[in-house]
RNA sequence: CGGGGCGUGGCGCAGCCUGGUAGCGCGCUUGCCUUGGGCGCAAGAGGUCCGCGGUUCGAAUCCGCGCGCCCCGACCA
């Protein structure tokens, strides 16, 4: 794969799985010449490691909050993210496009998303037209594809992109995890029905797992939510690390899912037995689940947890246990409509006839109820009795108050696994690829229609997939550093080995390493020579940070012996090695 | 969008409360010295103190209004 995009020295290197990019020709790099702007101290606006690794090794620079600039050891990072990507897409039949960033807002009014999506980027050109710098391409893809494909017998396609994205975040945050304008790798597969649709779902499922091994990043596959992309089925692969923003709930059986859309049952709480009737009783001043579990001594799973929402301007009252915890996401899958917002106070009063911290769902009238499934089959518990410092116990749900039972909550840490009842484990991660199978939902919209065997006319299936490739740098970052600066995995390193010669004033350090420089770029091996003049500890500390996997090391005790050094960042592990085997050794383990 | 923090040389910070010549460490330049883990000595260069307006004889410092960046929350293909 390497050989035929990059043919060259490397052609005929035995590496079907291989590195990634490799430049064709030797990349002459000395230290003393190259742009890496290293720092000493951490930038006070960087709080994750690898936003501050990424800083101090000097890949790349602030521009905005949510914009970077590559500079050059982040480009040769980017690239070769990118070849990986390339050859894997390339291995499913992918095909490769460049679409433009600047599109007009029709597609997306056709689609429905230009009212729905507010992150985007919208501008006017000078003719006062619409247009929106691109987040994603299923509008443009879609449209493509409902201008050209006619016929069952040009399916399936798989197109992909690997081109700048735009979102108008409400913040961007953890140097490369969250920006504005990001680097996306977006795939589309077009099938004639679902079963197809399946099949190019599941080539994504293997190109994506594969991308990431050969990435040298740490990943889960975890069931996800499908959002504002429309269509039934999603997943993502995601990278566990403290920086991450989301929460996958794990369980030993295997199962794995995003917290928005992990589904679980809560361990069971005890109830009182009898038949007791609602009696209020006074609660002066008790206004959270937390005051009454202190009032009344009973655990907050007991209580009823009342949230009024307004939903479509209709209001909606939601009941969860005290101990329980809304998912808006889930939210959205109930109410089949992301329209809603929490109530006011003054809308609650209206309702209930009480004040926030009373409310509850007994004797309730004029709105629709919901409550999550932990609540089903419960009884004798604690709830507002809809009267100011009042609540109501022996409330039983059913008996008490109608309902319509539904998944609402946010799974919480001990819960059960839905698959073999363990308990879940929460970690945190971060999101590289989604997997979304979109089946109808642009081609319907925007009746891109092909026609099958039998002449009849019958819609696109769609699928999309998206990864993120500033991300995969960030999560490398993530997980592989220590105090000393970032070892990254080999395969995405901006070099495969720094040549360090100790001290470039002894001529035969000097001439040494000059010559080892020669032959490893003779070798087509990627090599950052440093010859600065600089003392030995500052050429450490710096190859130390800037994660490049190997670094020879010149020094004139050991090269008296005719010997050089072949340290390895990840595991700090050092090798003595003949001087005329350097290149064979290091090649041997850089080019495997 | 709500809450909090911060803006002083390339980086990290002090100075602000109590107004009066803008400072420290690192980095940078030059020279000497040193050469296996950010060495030492000496001499230098480098700042619209985020911006605008106000108060004042005088503003980095006090007041007002903006802007930017970071963090928490909300939100998020």
């Amino acid at each position: 794969m390497r050989s035929a995009a990059f043919p060259g020295k490397n052609a005929n290197a035995a590496d079907p799985e291989g590195a990634g990019l490799r430049y064709q020709e030797a990349h002459p790099m000395r230290w003393s010449q190259a742009f890496i702007p290293t720092l000493r101290e951490v930038p006070a606006e960087a709080e994750v490691p690898s936003h501050q690794l990424l800083l101090r090794a000097g890949y790349v620079r602030q521009v905005a909050a949510g914009l970077y600039a590559h500079l050059f050891l982040a480009r040769r990072s980017f690239l070769k993210i990118a070849q990986i990507i390339r050859e894997e897409m390339n291995r499913i039949g992918g095909q490769e496009f460049y679409l433009p960033a600047l599109n007009p807002a029709e597609l997306w009014q056709e689609s429905g998303r230009w009212e729905t999506v507010d992150v985007m980027f919208r501008l006017k050109d000078r003719n006062q037209h619409d247009l929106c710098l691109g987040m994603t391409h299923e509008e443009e893809m879609t449209n493509i594809a409902r201008g050209e494909l006619r016929s069952y017998r040009q399916l399936p396609q798989i197109w992909y992109q690997i081109q700048e994205k735009f979102r108008d975040e409400p913040r961007p945050k953890s140097g490369l995890l969250r920006l504005r304008q990001f680097v996306m790798k977006d795939s589309y597969s077009f099938d004639l029905d679902d079963a197809g649709l399946d099949v190019s779902y599941r080539k994504h499922v293997e190109a994506y797992r594969r991308i990431f091994d050969r990435c040298g990043l740490k990943t889960l596959f975890v069931e996800a939510f499908s959002g504002m992309m429309g269509g039934s089925e999603s997943s993502e692969y995601t990278a566990p690390t403290d920086a991450g923003e989301d929460l996958i709930a794990t369980s030993e059986c295997g199962y794995a899912a995003n917290l928005e859309k992990a589904e679980a049952q809560a361990p069971p709480a005890e109830d009182p037995a009898g038949e007791a009737l609602p009696e209020p009783f006074p609660t002066p001043g008790q206004k959270s689940i937390s005051d009454l579990v202190k009032f009344t001594k009973e655990s907050p799973a007991r209580m009823i947890k009342t949230l009024d929402y307004i939903v479509e301007s209709r209001p909606v009252v939601l009941l969860l246990r005290g101990d329980h915890e809304l998912s808006e996401t889930k939210l959205i899958m109930a109410l089949g409509t992301a329209v809603f917002r929490l109530a006011t106070p003054e809308e609650a009063l209206r309702l209930h006839g009480a004040h926030l911290g009373s409310l509850g769902p007994v004797g309730l009238k004029g709105a629709r109820i919901v409550a999550d499934r932990a609540l089903e089959g419960r009884r004798d518990l604690i709830a507002g009795a809809n009267r100011d410092d009042t609540h109501l116990r022996h409330v039983t749900p059913g008996r008490d108050f109608a309902a319509e039972f539904r998944d609402l909550r946010v799974v919480a840490e001990g819960d059960l696994c839905p698959r073999c009842g363990k308990p879940l484990k929460l970690t945190k991660s971060v999101e590289l690829g989604h997997l979304f199978k979109l089946g109808r939902r642009y081609s319907d919209s925007m009746h891109a229609m092909v026609l099958d065997a039998e002449g009849n006319e019958v819609p696109l299936r769609m699928g999309s997939y998206g990864i993120g490739l500033e991300r995969i740098l960030s999560a490398a970052a993530e997980q592989n550093h220590d105090a000393d600066g970032m070892f990254l995995p080999p395969s995405i390193a901006p070099f495969d080995v720094v040549v360090t010669a100790a001290n470039m004033e002894n001529a035969d350090v000097r001439a040494a390493a000059e010559k080892t420089y020669e032959e490893l770029l003779a070798a087509s091996v990627e090599v950052l020579f440093d010859d600065r003049q600089e003392r030995p500890g500052v050429k450490f500390k710096d190859a130390d940070l800037i994660g490049v996997p190997y670094r020879i090391t010149l020094g004139k005790r050991k090269l008296a012996q005719g010997l050089a050094e072949i340290f390895e960042r990840s595991t700090k592990q050092i090798q003595d090695v003949k001087l005329d085997a350097v290149t064979a050794t290091l090649k041997a383990r850089c080019l495997q």
